[in-house]
DNA sequence: CATGAATGAGCGTTCATTCAT
DNA sequence: GATGAATGAACGCTCATTCAT
């Protein structure tokens, strides 16, 4: 719109408010659509944690979210894009704690540590997003997943290694750790303690472990500190 | 049984054969249940193993066992039931491996490297066997075998646990290790292989990983037995 | 089974009477499965042709059939399959009619015009069923039937205007008519019949026509029996 | 709109460009309106002709538009009326060919001729127009769509049939087609030629007719031209 | 006038389990 | 014991239409 000369204030300022009102529908709009995904998010969050993926019915998220069945196929697109968003909740979570843990300082003991310590502060708070973290690796699901969903998800599990990987690198360039690909010592870390935690998580097991969760978690952080060490 | 005076010799004979008949006519359906048994499992595990638990349906397995439906739920409970009991096999199949693996002879170190290339040829070999070893982890899918089968899953998994614990408590012994409780170590050891198996088997970790899985498997034995040895 | 030797006669009269039990049983069981098959058509027949196609649910006619939903599919793979046999049934219908007015006896103009009426009857007796002929023209539909239904279908079509054509070669022979290919002057009189019918078909059309469907037929065949003829 | 004469010339040239304005407005707003109309008529007509009209969703449509999908809504009650209007396009342009082809010189012979090439050319160059021609026999669309539209498709048929019919009165009054109601004559042979169009639609008709649908029609012309003329 | 989010009834199909024979 | 026909609840997803803004 161009603003001729004859234009008079009063013509400005109606523009410009209508302008403004303008922005701030759309605004509001985006903003109740951002809200509206959120409280289906939120509606199916603790259905799909309770009775995981193939239990949990798109009508129970609709009842639940006080919306009709239809409206949750204009936010996702399907069943497995909805629980696979939920997974990326998950995974970024734990990429924000394990940043907020490892903020550099200390050596590459005490960073491995703290990151250990905020994996697990993440295992015991959020433990439906940890189950739910391996149903990644269940081919079938992954792939039923829509492509950009799938990359952000691998993005993020890949940005948390990277941050194992680092602290990794700290400690073979301190000469404390055996040199190796610092990535593999970092995966081989990380699928350590998840399968320490997924050990406990199968209910069962819990009667043959002879100990708590806690004294497991810390003898493990002990055996993997020290298997990385180098031998004199 | 008793045999009376009056009793002629080919009568004794008669009488002899039809108890032998008896025997064998009960032994005959006895095995022949079990080779029914038998065929129900060879056919199903394929598919399960091919198609997964949810994709896998009793029409499948009726057809390629070439039985009824029916006839399969007279052999088992439910298709849960029968899931489990391949899952049971699985565990046996590990078990009779760390069995033969570990002898008792040679040090706890190369014997828990024996173990735990045994339980790394269990993975290669088995495959499907190892993965739905996990399925015993969600307890939605425990709580629905019956009683007797899930006691039987968690004694063969209790078994393999504590071949382990017996070979570390050698090493706790002779001073290697460090003297904790050898089960907690056994249970940590034992979710440090599955936790590395665990990362590999899913493809798209398996971009991040730069490593092949030998030598990720190599890696991990190292860092495991030497995180378990005491520190000078 | 083989007879050995030793059989007595009464063994003998057992084993007759089982096999012809079973041979009953089996019986029955094929005529129970038949009758049940058809009742779904009978069921499927009348909301098919009130409602068209699309209109139709399984659930009306599993509710119609007394019967639950899954049980029509253990007797038709599809809704399209299900509309295609009853579609089959008039093609049938219509190829029984054709070959019973046609006999071979008279002339062709008698016999071409016994055909007609025969059309013209199935079409007043069955008009659903003549409603439905139109749709195997759709290909969305007829792609979408099992192959040997499809073909079933094809055939009886064929067989219809083949019986046409024969009775055109007759006139082509006599020196009637004008000497061309008979399945193409079969292929245009069936065509205009079906005009003809189809035309009336519609309600509004109906409006525009002067008569009665009687006459109008009567005139078409006039005018088609009149075309074929040769010219002085 | 009468000029007061205290009205000076300035006044009144204001005036007139008020009015001017408003008519011009008016027209535009009509003719933006029409615009918009033709637009969704336009995205609507390849989606239709190629999908088929139950495959065809009005979001398709409207995002083809680059429209919302309300305001299609706006334009046309529902989408059976949307569906219509180009059906209604059809019969207007095969009227308009129609016409355009019998001028009403020559011979009923030749115009006949005429009339039914150009309805054959009209079959050719809008396959798609002139298979949704026939939808308009299914009671279940007809009855759906609105009256008004229905009586305007409903008028365009009849003017159709009209010429046709003159046609054949030509004919009827020079002595050469036995005299009968035209009407009946004309929709009898509009019957035949859909008869012959609608069997080459369905593609495995071509399998059964030996011929291109060219001969197919000619033959067709002859066969109806030759039974229209009175036999001596 | 135009929007587009929301609706909600509806659909074809599946499949573990049961039970009369 | 074996059968296999029958069940019926469930499910993910669609889409013409409406209506508040």
């Amino acid at each position: 719109m161009t603003c001729g000369y004859l234009m008079t204030k009063s013509h400005l300022i109606t523009v410009i408010q209508k302008a403004r009102n303008e922005m701030g529908t759309k605004d509001r709009k985006e903003r109740e659509k951002e809200a509206r995904r959120n409280a289906i998010l939120e509606a199916a969050r603790p259905i799909f944690f309770q009775n995981g993926f193939q239990a949990t019915t798109m009508d129970q998220i609709a009842e639940e979210a006080e919306l009709s069945k239809g409206t949750l196929y204009l936010y996702f697109p399907s069943k497995d894009d909805l629980y696979g968003t939920i997974l990326l909740e998950g995974l970024e979570n734990l990429h924000t704690r394990l940043s907020t843990a490892c903020d550099g300082n200390g050596n590459w003991e005490t960073q491995l540590r703290d990151l250990g310590e905020a994996y697990y502060r993440f295992y015991l708070d959020c433990k439906p997003y940890f189950r739910i973290l391996f149903l990644l690796q269940h081919d079938e699901f992954a792939s039923r997943i829509s492509e950009p969903l799938y990359e952000r998800c691998f993005d993020e599990g890949l940005a948390c290694l990277q941050i194992l990987a680092r602290v990794i690198q700290e400690g073979i360039e301190s000469g404390d750790i055996e040199p190796r690909n610092p990535m593999e010592l970092a995966v081989i870390s990380w699928g350590f303690l998840n399968g320490t935690f997924n050990l406990f998580e199968e209910e069962d097991s819990r009667k043959l472990i002879p100990t708590s969760l806690d004294s497991l978690v810390e003898t493990s952080f002990d055996v993997i500190t020290n298997g990385l060490r180098r031998r004199a």
